[in-house]
DNA sequence: TAATTAATTTAGGTACGACTAAAATATTTT
DNA sequence: AAAATATTTTAGTCGTACCTAAATTAATTA
């Protein structure tokens, strides 16, 4: 039972749900579905019923919804196509950092295995996308790194710069202005108690971020090359 | 009025009038609409009311359809999609000839302008796909190369091929057998009376190919390098 | 714990894009 | 030119994926 095909719009939910769980892991609320995707939380009511029908997810009324063993398989399946067109867009076609997840969107619903096969290929089996995330490859396998951020380095440790959470435009003239990006090296050189920002070196120019960005700035204190 | 946002539905509809109309000069019947997209005539019929409405057709009750402009307009930019993405599968991605069509298919409909004109950098700026094809520009221009099919050589002239109609795998075998495909140089040795079908010499070896696969194999006869 | 508030579901409705059956119009044949 | 046939349109349905309004259940606060 795993070759159904799904709606564009199935899809969408499941990679939410997959999102919103931790890995699986959560329960997932009817509400935080309905926030992330934009649709009234009655329309998703609907849909999680059409997704507990076919067995991709289990739902108990009024309490939520769980991503099953399938819905997962699945899930990874889009988000590894996702991945897979963004790095793609961002080193072929020169797509910027914060312009990519847009068209990826559309991209990741083509359905062809042998396309996906073939581009991963092509790209020469790549681990990580654009923002730093693993990509899973053909199993739905992900190289799971734990990673942390800025903001959890003690004074005067160093990391490298892993992934970037946030995807908006503002957040990445931000980082442009700041020159981060995957592979940068920072050094956390004070933490301000005042508001919780932090001092941070790099390249030997020490500025200072927000605890919002420092969390949004995921790193490795080894670089995964 | 040119902005307008049509559903992959829309889309296909449009690409299909214009493909039946030679062009947007001839009138397009309901029927033949429905045959190609494989859509029961009433259901054709509230379609083309609808892109009426959006003036990208012109009907007449009981008469037919013909293609407006715009719409004219718009399926070039369809066409130049599909064909865009057939190059990118095939040398890049390592597609077999015959593959390509379907998947083109869904492609063509992923909106981004950024997104086709960098595959068409990318691409180095194609002029025809690998059906030999040409492909619009930006601007829905086309280099129209008259072409004519093997059939209409006189014996003894020489052509090359420059474009394949049919898309099935059957006559992609055909093709593949015969050491037949764009660029390849042909030559007319005769033509046989009693079924039509012709005797012709690819790199010094001679082959009969029925009417119908001759009419389906065009050439020019210089190479458009 | 009772009342209030928040979250979720149910009920009923809409646009889209397909369908079938039947009616209207065109075309072809006799 | 009338009859027969073919094409096209109209009328009425259906599933998908959304919506709003109202009802139900859960969670929070007084």
């Amino acid at each position: 039972m795993t070759n159904l095909i799904l709606s564009k719009s199935e899809e969408n939910y499941l990679k939410s749900i997959y999102n919103l769980s931790d890995s699986g892991s959560k329960l997932v609320t009817t509400n935080s579905i309905s926030k992330i995707l934009n649709i009234e939380p009655a329309s998703v009511t609907d849909m999680i019923k059409k997704l507990s029908k076919k067995n991709l997810i289990y739902h108990q009324k009024y309490k939520g919804s769980k991503i099953s063993k399938n819905g997962i398989k699945i899930a990874l399946q889009i988000i590894r196509k996702h991945r897979l067109w963004e790095v793609f867009l961002y080193e072929k076609l020169n797509f910027k950092w914060d312009e990519i997840h847009e068209v990826a969107e559309e991209l990741e619903h083509v359905s062809s295995d042998q396309l996906i096969d073939n581009l991963d290929k092509y790209l020469k089996y790549p681990k990580i996308d654009p923002h730093g995330d693993p990509i899973p490859n053909k199993l739905g396998e992900i190289d799971f790194v734990d990673k942390i951020s800025i903001s959890d380095l003690n004074i005067g440790q160093k990391g490298i710069v892993s992934r970037i959470i946030n995807e908006d435009e503002e957040f990445f003239n931000l980082l442009n202005k700041l020159k981060i990006e995957i592979g940068t090296e920072v050094k956390l050189i004070d933490k301000i108690e005042y508001d919780s920002s932090i001092e941070i070196s790099i390249n030997n120019r020490t500025v200072i971020i927000s605890k919002v960005v420092a969390e949004n700035i995921k790193i490795t204190k080894d670089n995964i090359s």
